[in-house]
DNA sequence: TGACTATTTCGCATTATTGCGAAATATTGA
DNA sequence: TCAATATTTCGCAATAATGCGAAATAGTCA
């Protein structure tokens, strides 16, 4: 069981485009190779890879290695749900009214 | 309307601990004032009144005046959601059987 | 073994974030 | 108007994050 990682270090962990593209690329369930994942981010390999073993720390995604290739996948579904609900047209309302992930 | 904002400045504006702490203490819909905020915190004024300009440029927070004090109040519902679900003790399960925020 | 492929690690330069204290601003009430 | 209170803004120093390319690592296959 691993440490548990406080609220703060997992949105730290998000808290940048290419990662939060990662997560988007992992939602559904499925797995992706690192070379998807540097097709989709549009950014140097060494990047993504440091991007991905931030989110790996942060126990948002995790790894496993078939052949040559090394494989993501998303361990935290709830990032999903509330990144859906972040670009839901009605996003701003008063917190009474809100039906913002509800 | 305020400009959307994309997800990753969100969480980028909520990577901080001292900022989580503040969405703590607004959430369930109350509103404090800053100098709640400062106490729950532990840290300087100016450095709280930043943490809060920082959430309100997100549109996580809304602030108003009245009289002297500045009161604040969480204006998206949905990270507190976030949160409670990041601080269930079964957060680190496989996709598939995750009962994470569901 | 040796070449090839996929990925990670390292070191660097640039930029962003964090916390502080001092100073500025705004509101109230004598 | 003047002083007191509440909060924000500014400038600074220290630290962290970001992207890159080069080099290192690991697995596959001839």
């Amino acid at each position: 069981m691993p440490t548990k990682i406080p609220p703060h270090a997992i949105f730290r962990a998000l808290a940048n485009e290419a990662r939060v593209r990662v997560v988007r690329e992992l939602s559904g369930g499925g797995e992706k190779c690192v070379c998807d994942l540097v097709a989709a981010c549009g950014l140097g390999w060494s990047t993504v890879s440091r991007h991905l073993s931030v989110l790996k720390a942060a126990g948002v995604i995790a790894d496993e290695k078939r052949g040559l290739q090394v494989f993501y996948r998303l361990t935290l579904p709830c990032v999903t749900n509330f990144i859906q609900c972040l670009e839901k047209p009605s996003r701003y309302p008063d917190f009474q009214k809100s039906a913002c992930c509800r």
